[in-house]
DNA sequence: CGAATGCTTGATATGGTTCAAATCCCGTGG
DNA sequence: CCACGGGATTTGAACCATATCAAGCATTCG
């Protein structure tokens, strides 16, 4: 474990303190995980569907997603992490991939294994927690896709993953009007359920619109207020601060 | 809490039993949290988003679903809940509800207090982690969903729904070929991101085909094998038998 | 028995797909 | 520094799966 692997757990905490309150104790013994640091191509599958894995994968930096597959061998994503995202922390308690998981960019990675995440967990109910709950924030963002891909239109669609995106690329909840989002076109569509031609006859009104400007794996969003509700985007689900709550039970 | 009640919670821990390890002391913590029974209308909604909710749900009797919404209103289920599931076991660690959560039949629930629940989850690691295993198995189903919905035409995305509730009603991971589905075809439109018009022809032509015959709150799957091919289903992300793992563990 | 809700069917419209080809872009090696 | 090659983007034209609108029918329930 060298010293960038503890730099870089502080990703893994700043994300879990921002949705859970850890004490000082739980803090340290994340950062004090032991790491292996690696790197992942781009269309490399990470996990594949039915593999087994025995650790997780904080991305540093970079980008992955989560695809599923129909028969005939078209693809959707049902997920994108970004750099402070644990991509597969689902894997602690559910070992076998149920999905694949794939760089979308050449992407750097930090390993952490189950068994010790599981003796933090089971150390630090608060952790344990933690844990949880940001899964389930994957899972409010999962099941904004389905609303996403099952109800909206194209421009929507698009719309609300850029917006999405700029906010969790952002740091702060402020979203992030020029954010790089280094994925082709046919990433868009396998992540809106569109064609890639579509996806580019849309990206292209939105630029004629004014509304983002989407080339060179970069997004640049001209005008977040408009995009946001051509998107129908609130961020709420994004956010679980739960603080106040903690706070409460602590005073109990 | 009536007799019925821990009866009813028995329910909860063979569905927990189902995907986790729990020692005889875990179970017996299990059983005896102090339970409310109630009864939700159809159509009524159960959580609102944004509200906040102290308790969690178990259904004992009936159907739930979890809605997203559109700006127009147009409405899509993410997930459909049926006897025996905690439909919000998510909301312990989130507790302001970031979908709505709707009867679509009269159905009798059992509510378990977050508090308590936290209570055995902090004594028992094994329990926060079947938990969280829990609500990861419902995980894997929405991603499924993505893909039904994002990549699949109408025949497939219905075929699959049936062939995904045919498993999960039945008890014991096979399928349940004739079941009740007390939901109308506006519901599986909502499900399925189509309209109801188009669920009706898809449905007939299903009938026609000698597939499944849906009529009157009841599910008749005429022909397994070829239903589960042509709605490309594989039963494998519904499973978390972890048991394995959890011996291999204990012998370390 | 009437009212409401859900189901069925037909006719027409459309958003998005498909296929195919041209062009752009960028990294690589000569 | 330029030519080359291969993926990514862009555009056009035809087509199709599903939506939309509208009406009639069936069931259930008070």
């Amino acid at each position: 474990m060298s010293v960038s692997a503890s730099a870089n757990l502080q990703l893994f905490l700043d994300r879990l303190a921002a949705r859970s309150v850890l004490s000082e104790e739980e803090q340290q013994a994340i950062l004090s995980l032991p790491t292996r640091a690696g790197q992942v191509e781009a269309n490399h599958d990470f996990v594949r569907i039915g593999e087994r894995v025995d650790h997780c994968c904080l991305i540093v930096d970079g980008m992955m997603g989560r695809f599923g597959q129909t028969f005939e061998g078209t693809r959707q994503i049902t997920a994108i992490h970004v750099a402070g995202d644990v991509a597969d922390l689902h894997s602690v308690v559910r070992p076998v991939g149920t999905s694949a998981i794939q760089a979308l960019c050449t992407t750097t990675v930090l390993r952490i294994s189950h068994d010790e995440l599981r003796k933090v967990a089971a150390r630090f109910p608060a952790v344990a927690e933690a844990f949880w709950r940001d899964c389930m924030v994957d899972a409010a963002v999962l099941s904004q896709w389905v609303v996403n891909v099952g109800r909206r239109d194209a421009k929507t669609r698009i719309a609300h993953l850029l917006c999405e995106m700029a906010v969790r690329t952002g740091d702060d909840r402020t979203p992030l009007l020029t954010y790089p989002f280094p994925v082709t076109q046919a990433h868009l569509a396998d992540a809106t359920g569109l064609t890639s031609v579509h996806v580019n006859r849309t990206l292209r009104t939105l630029r004629e619109e004014g509304m983002a400007h989407v080339r060179a794996r970069v997004v640049q969003i001209l005008d977040w207020n408009r995009l946001a509700e051509l998107g129908e985007f609130d961020a709420d689900y994004l956010n679980a601060d739960t603080s106040r709550d903690a706070r409460r039970r602590l005073l109990n």
